[in-house]
Formats: C-alpha cells, structure tokens, sequence
DNA sequence: ATCATTTAGCTAACGCCGTTTACTCTAATG
DNA sequence: CATTAGAGTAAACGGCGTTAGCTAAATGAT
C-alpha cells in the first residue's frame, strides 16, 4: 500500500520527500537570513513557489515543522562532532573527547541561528512549562529534540564512561577526578538516576558523575553564552574558549 | 515650557509618566504570562483599555517598549543583587561576592521570562549582527540594553577588585588566583581593555582578570542554561548551583 | 479671556502572519 | 475503467505591527 511490489519507495513517496526536503532547506535558509522568530510559512510557501494552504499537506503546522528542522540540525550536530571524534583511535579517550568539545562549539559558532533555535525551542514551541520535559517519562513520551539532545550529550557522555571503565581496569592509570562539595542524598539520586542513566548510560561513581555534569554545565555555559553574545571577549573568542576547556581539563586533573 | 514655574512635573507630565508606567505594567503582565514573543501591541492596548495607535505617543514602536522594559528589569535585579551584597559589611569582600551570585541566580530563576528576554534580547531586537556592539565605541553609542549589564557585571567586578587592593594592601592575606594557561598577547589585551576598563572598572593584574572572567563565565552560564531548561538536573537546581559554585571557589583557592 | 499650539486619542486602512474550509484536478489503485 | 487518495488552490478569518489623517482637549502666550 505504501510502497511497490518492488519494495522501493512510490512514485510518490519519492516526490512527498523531495518536497519536504524542498520546504526544509526554505525554512533553514530564512532561519539563517532572519533568525528562529523570522521563519515565516508564508515566505515558505512563496519560495517553495506554492500556496500557504500546501504546506499543511507536510506538517501539521509551523511548531510542527520548526520541531523536525530542529532535530534535522540536531543530527548535523552530531555527526559532526561525531566525526571530529573519529578522528582518533577509539582508545584515545582524552582526545576524542576534546576533539568533541571543540567541535561542539565550532558547530554552534558555524551555525549560530540554528544553535539558537535548538535551545529556544522548548520555551517557544512547546505548551509544556519549562520544566515540563521530565526525563523520567518513557523515551517515547519524551519530545523529540530533547531526545535528540540527549543523544547529543551522549556522545561525550559514553566516551568519558568508557574512560572511567580504563582507569577501573587498570588499563589507564587512575585518574581521580575533582574532590566534590558534601551532596544531599537527593540530589545524588538525581545525579545518579538522570545522569548515569540518560547522560553517560552506565552506572559511574558519584564523583564521577559530578566530574561529568560539572564539565558538561561549563562547555555548555561556554556554547551557549557565545551563541548570545554574552561573553566578555569578543575578538579572541576562539583562543579564549580553548583556555576555558584547557583550564577545566587541568582542574579536573584527568590530564597531564 | 516642559515645566511649570514651581519647577515640578506639569500635570500632563505625571498623566504620561502614569500612563508609559502602566504600559509597561501590562507589558511585562504578557511577558511573565506569555514569554518574551507573546508580548503584543494590541493585547496591551486593549489592557489599557487605548487604541493600539496610542501607543505609538509613548514609544516609537514595539521594540522600543521592549528595550525600555528590558531596561527596567535590568534595574530591578541590580537592585536585588546590590541589596543582597549590602547585607554584608563593606569589607566582607567574599561574602559580599557569594551573596551576590546567589542573589543573581534567584533573581534569574524568579523571573525566568523576564530573564529570557533579557539575554535574548540582541539577536532579536537589534537590527546589528550580534557581535555588532562593540564595547570600544563610546558609551553613549552602545545600546543601553548592553550598558545596563555591563552595570550588572559591574556590581560584581568592583567588589573583586577591591578584594584584590586589600590582598595587595597587607590587609587581607594574599589570595592566589588559579595558575593560567599561556594566553596570546592578543587575548591579553582584550582582557584587560574590556574587562579592566568595562567590568572590574580598574587595571587589575592579568591572572586575576582571568580568574574573574572564568568565574563569571561559570556563574553566568549556569543561570543562562537554567533559564532555558538545560541543566542536567531538574529538581535539586539549587543545591546544584550551589554546589558548582562551592567547587568554583575552592579551586579558585581564595576561599578556605 | 482669547487665540495658537501642542498633545492624546481616535478611526480606518495596509500588508503581513498562521490557520481552516471547501473545492478541483491528477495520479495511483483495485 | 471506476474509484479513491493525495496534492494543490482560492478565499476567508482573526490576529499582528504600523501609518496617515483627523478630532478634541489641554496648555502657553498674548
């Protein structure tokens, strides 16, 4: 029925795709020309060369076609900084993670308007309170970007649990991460439930995790402030993030 | 001819003063209701109970009115924040500084939609790119948005520079910043020109502008990132905050 | 007290916007 | 070949920011 006795995609199919890759790129050309709030269906329709009415043949409507815009870039960002940590040996732990912090921040930089609509998205779009997205849900009741945000930490997440899993083994000599602030019980669980679960996706060590989040909170801080122009640099803003990650990473005395 | 001879505001004069006071009441009723984008015209308008092209007596256009509360609500958190830090005596530099980042914070997550506009505020409403404020140009050039939190910062930066005079002075024990990574001549000088002339308001030696900065990056990227929902954390946020801050302090050793 | 001027407000319109409804035509299906 | 599902259109609705031209009241000067 929605394919062929082939088992190739329809004629069809083939033109819905096409066309919705078509509306895609109108909608990332005037997030790039005018900002997430300047993406308008109508300019859309205009230069897709159809009428308003169409569009709603593709998407639902303009939240719905921001949200898969957003999870379109989300899956650049991520075989980007994915590749960027393939650059190194699968051991190279240390540096496939720097590798991919600084792609992270080369991708947002490369891409601000589309870095900026990714984490704006929940507020703008999304009829859920801020703290609406709860993690504990099941994955499917999970909005999609912020699954695909997940997905995204995930990729630094992993690499620094198998990281971890070295040092236990001996394979690597024992790293200890940074001495942590006395911690409540609750927000332990939390660290251990939502971290280790949906972030790093194993059971670490508490310190571990703090290690984690407390890097993970600063090349974050570090991205987004850039994307909003809030840094107090603004000529030297590459060699200025380096020696922010280059600090940290002293701190945390997991490297040399 | 703006006054009358008594040399108080003219009748009209405190009607307007009335009435732009409550546009910008109903302005930010919107946006603490709707968020930043859900700010309309004619909503305020109809609470008024005007015209929408009344408005445009009292300001040139919405992104005016905008810019004005985003003005105002600078304002209001300066004030917190200088309360919270004038709870402490004058040379209690440190507390001072602690209450401080916990006063921005709470002011921050308080009024989260205010604080979204805040920051968003360059992308969406300044017709400049957003590395088009320069903060070399003249004071008066730069757009008030942007000098309102460089007052901000400030309020912070002069205290650190003032616990520095007093650890060079004798009378406080000398307090070293972090060791610091090799840093270009060229991002040398832009930290001491901005920083030293904008934020901390005087020369200060190059390892504490560096700490300064790495602790206000720090500080101001976990409020950013808890006002658009993207901490690892969701219902321990302000023991989280806390605790990165501790770990903040104590590696930045001027703490016991 | 009278007159000129400034000012606050109104009405009406323009051109955008997202969205819905009802209709047409065309291409695939049985 | 008849039917049906899909893609597209035209027209409208209500909302938006903004402008132009008008009215009436408050003000300041004579």
């Amino acid at each position: 029925m929605t394919s062929n006795t082939a088992g190739g995609p329809t004629r069809r199919e083939r033109m819905r795709a096409e066309t919705i890759a078509e509306i895609k790129a109108s909608a990332r050309r005037q997030l790039q020309e005018h900002g997430p709030s300047g993406i308008s269906l109508r300019a859309i329709a205009r230069e897709v060369g159809v009428t308003p009415a169409a569009l709603y043949r593709y998407f639902d409507n303009l939240d719905a076609l921001l949200i898969a815009t957003c999870c379109d870039l989300y899956d650049e960002l991520i075989a980007e900084t994915r590749k960027a940590m393939d650059a190194f040996p699968p051991d190279a732990h240390l540096e496939r993670m720097k590798s991919w912090i600084w792609a992270f921040r080369a991708w947002a930089v490369g891409n601000r308007r589309e870095f900026e609509l990714m984490i704006s998205y929940p507020e703008a779009n999304s009829a859920m309170s801020i703290n609406g997205v709860r993690l504990e849900q099941a994955p499917e009741n999970v909005d999609p970007v912020t699954m695909k945000s997940l997905e995204h930490s995930q990729l630094c997440g992993r690499e620094m649990a198998a990281f971890y899993r070295k040092t236990e083994n001996g394979e690597l000599p024992p790293a200890g991460p940074v001495e942590m602030p006395e911690i409540s019980e609750g927000l332990q669980d939390e660290l251990m439930d939502k971290c280790s679960a949906f972030i790093v996706g194993e059971p670490l060590p508490l310190s571990w995790i703090f290690t984690f989040t407390s890097a993970w909170v600063r090349v974050f801080g570090l991205v987004v402030m850039e994307a909003f122009g809030s840094l107090p640099v603004q000529d030297n803003v590459d060699e200025f993030y380096k020696t922010q990650i280059l600090a940290m990473i002293r701190e945390f005395g997991i490297d040399g």
